[in-house]
DNA sequence: CTCGATCCCTGGACGC
DNA sequence: TGCGTCCAGGGATCGA
């Protein structure tokens, strides 16, 4: 699942392999995840991809000005989510494409950029100008550019879980259930407990573990759980240091006690219940959750 | 404001 | 082997 080291990693790797390409023509397939395909038809063909860049989970190809040059447009760029099972990489022409092959951006060297998503759940759009801007500032700071200081206001200026202030992309952009879950773990903070309610130290903590984390994983180039690819097809090499993310059952490296699986915040939620101390009332209430609400609502659902 | 529920989508796991 | 069913999960959206 693309992340912020996953997104890194594609987007250090789209800089080298296509940063300076000219896309000559775009073929698309399903169009359902891009906001305004016939834009992206149009709009791209001519231009050139001056950088690749990451900003949260989302790719920027930076693109320049088309043949007719409209001084009004801007600055103009080609955002790419992932989704959950999208894969961004460029091939020569004669390799046969992957099924679920939706878009394929002719480059002028006589390769494909092509994007290929089996589920669809990524996004794709043309942007320009104002649109642009407007569409970048909905998300939050970056967590390895933002200080302690601006993480920690962040935190405490709502009333919502850890769990689910980390996930929400217009508080801080680029972490996903992966990376909130080993950085909670950690730093020994359970995901339910409220982000206000943490103790400045437990903050910092926060902070520096999930920096540190972030890092080594952009290292290993990101987690490969079961579809992530680099842009070469190689997949990363994360997922082999997590220490609670999809190991329910097994035991926590810290202290032995067998990692567990909750929902917070409306997604899973893996955890050491030793090392990370629910906040009061929390017990109770996933007891009941899990047991009778779990089962019954699963089946009236059609 | 925060939450849960619902939907989007397909492949893989699982039960029979 | 071949069905059917459930589930994963980021994000948008809606109602409580």
């Amino acid at each position: 699942m693309p992340e912020l080291p996953e997104v890194e990693t594609v987007a250090l790797g789209l800089q080298l392999a296509v940063a300076g390409r000219r896309i000559l023509r775009v073929t698309l397939g399903k169009t359902d995840f891009i906001d305004d395909p016939v834009a992206v038809e149009k709009e791209l063909p001519g231009r050139t991809i001056l950088k690749v860049e990451r900003y949260g989970k989302f790719l920027l190809l930076r693109l320049s000005g088309g043949e007719e040059v409209i001084p009004s447009e801007g600055e103009t760029a080609l955002l790419v989510h992932l989704g959950m099972t999208g894969l961004l990489m460029p091939q020569r022409v004669s390799e046969p494409q992957a099924k679920h092959t939706h878009v394929a951006m002719l480059l002028d060297d006589g390769r494909e950029l092509r994007y290929v998503d089996p589920r669809r759940f990524g996004r794709m759009a043309y942007l320009a100008g104002e649109t642009l801007t407007r569409e970048l500032e909905r998300f939050g700071l970056d967590p390895l550019e933002m200080g302690l200081p601006a993480f920690e206001q962040r935190i405490r200026e709502r009333r919502a879980r850890i769990k689910a202030l980390l996930l929400d992309q217009s508080v801080i952009r680029g972490v996903g259930n992966i990376y909130a879950d080993e950085s909670l773990w950690k730093a020994k903070i359970h995901p339910a407990q409220l982000g206000a309610r943490l103790k400045h130290r437990q903050v910092q903590k926060l902070y520096a573990v999930l920096q540190e984390i972030l890092r080594k994983a952009i290292v290993l180039r990101g987690s490969s759980i079961s579809d992530f690819l680099d842009v070469a097809g190689v997949p990363g090499e994360y997922q082999r240091h997590h220490r609670v993310y999809g190991r329910e059952g097994k035991s926590c490296s810290r202290c032995g006690t067998s990692i567990r699986r909750v929902i917070v915040a409306g997604r899973s939620s893996h955890y050491c219940p030793k090392c990370q101390s629910a906040p009061r009332g929390w017990q109770m209430r996933s007891g009941k959750k899990s047991k009778a609400a779990g089962k019954s609502s699963k089946k009236q659902r059609k």
